[in-house]
DNA sequence: ACACTCGGGACCTCCCGTTGTT
DNA sequence: AACAACGGGAGGTCCCGAGTGT
């Protein structure tokens, strides 16, 4: 019996992450959870006092962290947040692995699936959702001061549909299994980022 | 104990729509269904050969012609389409019930909830979907040669952004359950859509 | 598959009602009563909702009628009261089985298993409960009017010391299986019952 | 971590008496007890080999001397038996608290549950009722002699039907929940130890 | 002497689908 | 066409006990 608590935490947390989201979280068995990972009931419930607890733990400790490492954090470094929106779209769409394309996105699967049934997983799906939002907000914000985006946009209305554009894009990726469909959407998000740009002016007279 | 076998068959029908759409297909159970329609199981399988063909029949029978009424068909209609898309989107906000904004839109939710799961549905889903892109589509087409939609966009490119941004505004409100965001990204579609119109050139020379 | 409810349901009691005397209700397992009865879980969930009502319907249609045919009905039928409880205690004394002598009774097993942790089942059982001290105080003031009860003795008080010197008696054999105390201790109810006869007063003057 | 085994132990015997009287045997959880407890499971197993062997250890260190203090002593002090025994009724009446009206008497209960299903708690519990009988039989036996008791009952017939006359009473109490059953059945005791009193024989001719 | 981790089984619940009946 | 009884399995919960590490 190997004794390593972190390791078999660690371990039930990221395959139930991998299972919620390739199956959705009440479609996701515990018994299946259990073989993929290695370990044993047993080791579950001494690790955690249910399901619900496993699920709102995965959203905590590995959903919300890669939000924040792949959305939320490049928008804050410095530099033109457009630039910076396209880049980080960009870089998800190369990364895409097969996953992605077929399950979608975790974060929105959550949302959608529990949402409606569980006040405490939407409670904590849509703490991720402000913090994206709002990182999005102060990026907009900040380059509008600084000349980098148009001065008629409203930053929260614009971070607020850039979140629900890129989510219906995800899904719609996710419906229509068809990568040409997805570059299609993607394109139309890149030019509608495009389109926060200040318009340029005609230098003189 | 002969009932009208029409009637029956479309009460299953309607019943197991709201079902699926509040609790989502998996999680909505066949027993739930039949006490809340007033059916006996009996009567279920000999409309139905088991719960997949239900589902099926529900997005054929219900779900794909309320897509179409509430949102193709009004796109068929002459008229300025920048319009008729406004005018749809916002029929139904005012229409939005609490089950709408609690739910979510029902041919999303079955999309994503089944698309990875079951090629039978992911397949009509997707025709769905395709129908009503097209729609779009082919309305933007019709306007841009009418002087009603800017030259530069492409109405493919275009349609596509314009469902999935839409379907990811219905989820978002669903996971926010927050009105005041509701009213932001209905305000960003809005300003995205109304940013289709060409740009009024200077009228006079 | 043998489709004859009554039959299936009057099964599940009967071996439901055998296993709960054995065990008590909680160790009693749903999957044991299942094997002996011979039936299946689809069959018992469709005939009990759970396993609490299958415990209050055995406490409705099997135990209550088993204690009223056993020592209620005996006591109202005419005849010196007296003589009707020494009846019926003999009785049972002679019907006992080694599974009374082991088990104890299964209405008092109950109760005392039951009473603290369940309002439903408590609330069954002492209305039998009830009704059996009500039947031996109707008796003992039917036989006080008679003069075959002594005129000093409350009919409620003395009713419901009975019934639990009797329930009292059965635990106490169950908890020693000493056929020799058992006897004893039947024996102490029979005086005490015999004592309730009136003092024979001399005849004549 | 080192602390007071001893303390620990006992703590452990405590705990389990009270959560085995509230919940039965069988019922409570060693998990639940380890908690009210504030024991780890380590401890517990170091101090015990396993369940059984707690709840032996229960009835031989606490429950055992709980009868002993309680019930038998008092009757070994010299004076009118039928006195003593009124007066430990008495006396257990008074201090009766609410656990004790709803979980009724901890060596009966157990007797009750575990007679059936396991020889080495039925022994030693039967051991106790032994104890306690014998006690009674040789106070009435001393009180025959002393012209305190009627010579005509048996000591052991008497002995055995009180305790089962107490202990069906207190059951009896447990079960109904009712105040004013349980002095009706108290008065029945008392009015049947009283009967145990010689009768008065008119002095002279 | 005690703490923490883990093993695996048994329990009740509940569900989808089938079969015999009317 | 519709009903009611039934089959059988899987799901989540939870528990007792064993093992390892201080």
């Amino acid at each position: 019996m190997v004794k390593n608590p972190d390791q078999t935490r660690q371990m039930l947390l990221t395959t139930a992450f991998h299972e919620f989201h390739r199956h959705g979280y009440q479609a996701a068995g515990l018994d299946s959870i259990l073989k993929v990972a290695g370990v044993t009931k047993g080791a579950l419930y001494h690790h955690f006092a249910n399901k619900q607890e496993l699920g709102l733990a995965v959203v905590d400790e590995v959903l919300a962290p890669w939000i924040r490492s792949t959305w939320i954090e490049p928008l804050e470094r410095p530099g033109n947040p457009v630039d910076g929106l396209l880049g980080s779209l960009r870089c998800v769409v190369d990364k895409a692995t097969a996953e992605t394309m077929e399950c979608g996105c975790p974060l929105n699967n959550l949302a959608q699936e529990m949402s409606p049934i569980d006040e405490a997983f939407r409670g904590r799906l849509e703490g991720i959702f402000v913090e994206w939002r709002s990182a999005i907000a102060a990026a907009l914000r900040r380059g509008r001061s600084d000349g980098q985006v148009r001065r008629s946009i409203d930053p929260e209305i614009t971070a607020a549909f850039i979140v629900a554009a890129f989510e219906g894009a995800i899904g719609s990726v996710k419906a229509s299994r068809s990568l040409p469909l997805g570059r299609q959407i993607v394109r139309g998000l890149e030019e509608y980022i495009e389109s926060l740009r200040p318009t340029r002016r005609r230098k003189a007279s």
